[in-house]
DNA sequence: CCTAAGGTTTAGAAAAACTAATACCACAGG
DNA sequence: CCTGTGGTATTAGTTTTTCTAAACCTTAGG
């Protein structure tokens, strides 16, 4: 027992929708003969007439208004989702940690979607890195001080943090350029680095102040901007609201961090050009040039 | 925007189903190179990637899984529907009228199943002609004077009637072989073509007795069979029940009554052999041969 | 009887699909 | 680090399918 051949299919519902080969011919932009063979293999292979031919056109037989029902609806049915999935085209999906979704990439994506009108981008902010390997179609943003590298992956360390110390202008006791002693005296705000645990235990041995833990570099800047102390934070997450005068740089750490805010992105043996086209972008927005990495 | 090639999505399926294009290639009798070649194509059709490839085989994208969705599902009712059609391969649709089906067919009909098990035989029984042409996998037996003939159609003259007068062996005050004159004064029970009426306006002019009428032959049979009175019909409908003592032959027209049964069925421009399975029986059940009439 | 409309058939041309062979790639094991 | 294994991708060439063009057939209507 044969298959059906399911392109002959869709010949067969003009067909049975317009009641004529001739006019399915045209709308199919087919010869009139190509539609006669195509009803005439469907109706072999079912073993049964589909039409019946008459002086002017065709009409379905029982079984052909079977068929044709079906058909209609099962190939709509598939014509709609493939529409729907066409829209996937161009959706790159761009996973970071909360921080930087919100204080570095939320305010400069109204500018990609400016210079990229044709690339869907779509944003996963969570705490934990990405469990499985990126898709074809996703990249990945992380500050840390190393993250581990994955076959089939490409990283590339973006710059180095530079950490600062910030809190409200409207914060009272701290002068305009505080010690670190009489900082560390203030209440104290860390994400999940502990960068004031690890300042204190390293260079200052005595836990002065008490310390107000986030598990997110942005809710620590926010408790800075509502007064509730001194986050210790990369530079890079508060220039925005330094420069909106929401915070105040009262401090700056002139170690080296040895923090870096890293892209990864899936190596690609043939181009995705939505996806290039959000590396392009990240890379330039720190200056630099992709050069030969991809 | 170019259509999806529907014969693709065949091979998408087997190899989303089983993750695998070489499993997929095996199920299908296909190189592994023709499913990968497919589903590339279908790729590029959509514009959208189907399948992660991965270290061990594929999985699907979330594009790749909605397609899937519904892909299976319509191909599934496609399919379903197509296997039913093709039972109706071999259907043919006799088109009768009450009388013949319940006295001449019924009876005949094991005997032509057994002789031509292949074909699925349905009949419709209707007092009223067909409106319509016959499709090709159908034809009609009447009884009558004349039949209109249609384009596209054949008929042939199966025998001429014979006309008898029938009763109940069990009807009280008939003889065993009563003139026409004693006939006419028993209840008279006949259908639409109204022979008591004829033979009585006609030979003889007074209409003497009751008569009892009906819209079918079969029903004033039995008519007679339930000692009503004597009906006036085709002995071709009555032998089975002489046969089986259930009526009388008390008389028979000697005139040649100018009523046929006519055989109905539609040219055909390609021989369809189950049509011409029950043409030839039905010729051959009157002793004919079809010859050259097909 | 002629014509127009529309379906069927045919040969040959064009396009699509398939195969077989090879290249490529990621992982696993020594 | 090398190498084998289990897969996918690619490519050239062949086979199969599909299409077109043109002739033909049937029927309805003037």
């Amino acid at each position: 027992m044969k298959n059906l051949n399911l392109n002959s299919l869709r010949v067969f519902v003009a067909a049975a929708r317009l009641g004529s080969f001739l006019k399915a011919s045209a709308e199919l932009h087919l010869s009139q003969g190509a539609v006669s063979q195509r009803i005439k293999q469907l109706e072999l292979e079912l073993g049964v007439r589909l039409f019946e031919r008459e002086a002017r056109g065709v009409s379905l037989t029982k079984a052909g208004k079977e068929l044709a029902q079906t058909v209609e609806t099962s190939l709509g049915m598939i014509e709609k989702t493939a529409s729907k999935i066409r829209r996937y085209e161009n959706e790159i999906t761009l996973h970071v940690s909360p921080s930087i979704a919100r204080k570095w990439l939320t305010p400069r994506l109204p500018k990609f979607s400016k210079l990229n009108p044709n690339v869907q981008l779509s944003i996963e902010a969570r705490a934990e890195v990405l469990a499985r390997p990126l898709h074809h179609n996703e990249l990945s943003m992380r500050h840390g001080t190393s993250f581990p590298s994955v076959k089939g992956e490409q990283m590339r360390h973006l710059i180095e943090l530079e950490l600062v110390a910030v809190c409200s202008p409207n914060l009272p006791c701290v002068g305009p350029r505080p010690s670190l002693k009489q900082i560390l005296a203030l209440p104290l705000i860390q994400d999940t680095h502990r960068r004031w645990d690890k300042l204190v235990g390293g260079t200052y041995s005595s836990a002065t102040s008490e310390s107000l833990n986030f598990n997110s570099a942005s809710l620590a800047i926010d408790a800075a901007i509502n007064m509730q102390g001194v986050a210790i934070v990369p530079s890079l997450f508060v220039q925005d609201d330094i420069a909106a005068g929401r915070l105040r740089k009262i401090w700056r750490d002139k170690e080296p961090s040895g923090e870096y805010l890293f892209l990864i992105w899936p190596k690609q043996q043939i181009a995705f050009e939505p996806l290039n086209d959000v590396v392009r972008w990240i890379h330039a927005e720190f200056g630099h040039d992709v050069g030969t990495l991809m």
